[in-house]
RNA sequence: GGCGACGUGGCCAAGUGGUUAAGGCAGGGGUCUGCAAAACCCCGAUCGGGGGUUCGAUUCCCCCCGUCGCCU
């Protein structure tokens, strides 16, 4: 038997891959697999834009809601289970659907990036952090100068995870970070929209959100016990909503955006998000199937993803 | 019509008679192996227009244009 293949949908932010991705899996037999770092986290759907209710009883859903927001979730957890979500999906038959904006989740389960067994060391964190940049920048030059290099001496956060993983495990990070490829096929289906129309669709997006109650979404949060520090709360959307409530009166004191300012951030934030994701997902890179969205992405989509499944209903149709 | 103020990259905004005219935002490009919607890196202007003064003007003077405010 041929090795399995995954069915990726990649592409920016609000550019409907989950909706794409519900009618592909009732067509397909499939179940889908969350590649977004924030629709982990639970109590947290506005702002994600989290598959609905609708969308989850329409197909089932992995690695969406598995998390607390103030638990630690990162690139590491994620590929564990998501490897589990692909076994447990092909042992039961189904075509699983790989689908998200989180281009690094994306590209480290295809890739099969073998990432440094270390889980985040939080006392050594701690430790780390309270160091001054060059001093970090010298250690790391000094045990791993490949990486030192990589990373550059002003980022703090990944010279505390070089050092962090070359301290619990006594060899440097550069030694880890290795492939595998993994062993499954994978095809995948990139979403794309003029740069002009994903703005504007994206600022419609967040009006919508906001409509919907993402502020209240927030508060609640906040009422929960989940503060603004946590990196769950960093994430678009949530971050502006709690500078926003900073200013309410009902929660707070001091100076908060106002409504409509912390709606303008969300958007101009969003955009920049989708430029980063785009960095993940490049026009050029031959392995993405890039289709062009809105009208008739389902059908395009459906074709090829019977094409490279081998099903029948698409053959004729060249490649 | 008069008086006053202002006119710096898309927007906001420093600044000096003389090295390559701060910075922020927006925008564009990029890195990426356990925080990734994070973190980090890179990219843009000759200073409204025209005359002067000066060795030299974005910075001083004059005129024009424009904007804002006040006044008649």
């Amino acid at each position: 038997m041929n090795p399995p293949t995954l069915i990726a949908v990649v592409g920016p932010t609000a550019t409907g891959k989950t909706a794409l991705a519900v009618e592909l899996a009732a067509r397909l037999d499939g179940e889908i697999v969350g590649a977004d770092s924030r629709q982990v986290y639970r109590h947290m759907d506005i702002g994600t834009a989290k598959p609905t209710p609708e969308d989850r009883a329409a197909a089932p859903h992995h690695l969406v809601d598995v998390v607390a927001p103030d638990e630690p979730f990162s690139l590491g957890s994620w590929l564990e289970l998501a490897q589990q979500a692909l076994d447990d999906i092909w042992s039961r038959g189904k075509q699983p659907l790989l689908v998200g904006g989180t281009g690094q989740y994306v590209w480290a389960l295809l890739e099969g990036w073998r990432v440094p067994k270390v889980p985040p060391q939080p006392e050594l964190r701690e430790r780390l952090e309270a160091r001054d940049g060059p001093s970090l920048f010298e250690e790391v030059r000094r045990v791993d100068p490949p990486a030192a290099a990589r990373i550059g001496p002003a980022n703090r956060r990944r010279l505390i995870r070089a050092l962090e993983v070359y301290e619990v495990t006594g060899r440097p990070i550069s030694y880890w970070q290795t492939k595998e490829p993994p062993d499954f096929e994978s095809r995948v289906i990139g979403l794309r929209l003029p740069r002009d129309e994903l703005y504007r669709r994206i600022d419609e997006r967040v009006d919508a959100m906001i409509d919907a109650g993402l502020v209240d979404e927030a508060r609640r949060l906040l009422a929960m016990g989940y503060s603004r520090g946590l990196p769950s709360m960093s994430g678009i959307g949530y971050k502006e909503a709690c500078a926003h409530l900073a200013g309410d009166p009902s929660t707070g004191s001091g100076q908060g955006l106002t409504l409509d300012e912390a709606a303008a951030r969300i958007k101009t934030e969003t955009h920049r998000l989708s430029r980063r994701q785009h960095a993940w997902f490049k026009p050029g890179d031959g392995r993405i199937r890039w289709v062009e969205a809105g009208e008739g992405v389902l059908e395009a989509s459906e074709r090829l993803a019977h094409q490279w499944l081998g099903l029948p209903g698409a053959l004729t149709h060249g490649r």
